[in-house]
This record gives C-alpha cells, structure tokens and sequence, in this order.
DNA sequence: GGGGTGGATCGACTTTTGTCGATCCAAACC
DNA sequence: GGTTTGGATCGACAAAAGTCGATCCACCCC
C-alpha cells in the first residue's frame, strides 16, 4: 500500500537525480529489456561509445541510488534492475502519489 | 496511448534531472496540494529558508523543465504543475514504459 | 511623475558532476 | 608462479549546478 506521508524529498530527489542522465536512462531501459533482465558489463560496453571507467561510473551511481543491483559471477559483473525501486520512484508521479496530491482543498 | 517507441533518453534525462533536487520534488509537491492547484511565489518562499533568488533559481528550472507554468497576474507570479509532463514521467516508469519493457525475448 | 514591493536576472564563487587515462584487483588460464 | 582479461577505482581536469548578494524590471499606489 503506498503511504503518501511516508515520503523523503530528499530521497526522491536522490532517486530522480540517479536517473538525471542520459546515458543511465539508456542503461536502465537496456538492462531491463535484456534477456532475463540482466545484462553484464561486456555486452552494456558495446553499446556506448565511452571509455570503459565511465560507464563504470555511471553503474556506480545507479547501484548507490539503489536502481540497479550488481552481482559478481565469475570474471563477469552482472546487473539487473531493482524493480520495487522503480515501483517507488513511479509511485510518487502516479496521480495520487506525494507528487500530485490532491489539493488540500478545493473549488 | 503510450508509443513505448518514441522515448528520448536526453528528453526523459532532462526531466529526471530538473526533478533531481529536494527544493525542487518539494517545490512541485507543495504546487500540487496548494488550493486550486497554483500557489504564488510569496506563499512558497515561507516554506523554505533560502534567499529569494536561490527560490526563483529553483523555479525556472522546473519552468524551463515544463514541470511548472508560470504566469504572472499583477504584482505576483503563479506557478501550476503541467500535470501532461508529469503524466510522461510517470509512464516513463510504469511498468510496460520505456524504462519498464519487458525482455526481447524471454524464458 | 516618484516611491514601494514582488520577483526575475546577473555575477562571482563554491560545490558537484561528468569525462577519461592510468592503475589496481580478482578470477581464469597457462 | 606468471599472464591475460573483465571491470572497479583513482586522480586530474573540464563542465555544469547550487548559493547568495546585488541589481534590475514591472506593476501598483500615492
């Protein structure tokens, strides 16, 4: 159940800041849509025309912000979305969520 | 309808990002629930303890965002929430969104 | 016209991001 | 053990954002 009190402008803001960028917007919708909902490291680099420490950095942020979840297996790191995450950050935007409240009072 | 295809990842980063401060998410927060869904400048300079032009910086980022419509009537600027931009957000996110797709192919 | 007031804009500064080469680490193989 | 390979981390720099006082502008009232 969503709990329209129970919300943190400053972790909202964390989260939205997280996906601030074009760059992770597209890491985001590419690990979603891959096979099984995980894609490792090697197959996102070849999807990016950027050195390798830079989109490392960009997976960093969206793992701190806790969108995307890496895993180690093996030599290869993989990641997958953190839907629950997702769930949340839509929550706030749906009509009806902490962002678009009803007006305390109206017309 | 939702065109699930035509997403811009620098359009969507844009707005994440104009929505990537807590001044901001409270900004647009407190717009929302205010009477009649607009709220002027002066009432939500009470809210936060910064100086006037740091506030007014705030605001015409999400005006520039078109998260916020400005309009001024008389002395006093008045900003409402352009709920159609935040209704793209949020289906950005919704599950079967852009940045929700499920897999090519799946298991 | 002149003075007040609400608020946008400017300018200088500080802090935070993004970019990218270089280095480091861990697992896999020889 | 040494070498290779996938990736994370470091460090330096450039670009962008946030902060805030000062200024400017538009509207209102006298």
């Amino acid at each position: 159940m969503l709990d329209t009190v129970g919300y943190d402008p400053e972790v909202a803001a964390r989260l939205f800041k997280a996906l601030g960028d074009p760059v992770r917007v597209r890491l985001v919708a590419l690990v979603r849509r891959t096979w099984g909902g995980e894609a490792c490291f090697c197959d996102l680099a070849t999807e990016f025309d950027m050195p390798q420490s830079s989109l490392s950095h960009h997976l960093k942020i969206l793992v701190n912000a806790g969108v995307l979840q890496r895993e180690r297996r093996g030599t290869w790191s993989w990641y997958r979305v953190d839907e629950t995450v997702l769930d949340t950050v839509a929550q706030l935007l749906t009509p009806g969520g902490p962002l678009r409240e009803a007006a305390a009072c109206c017309d």
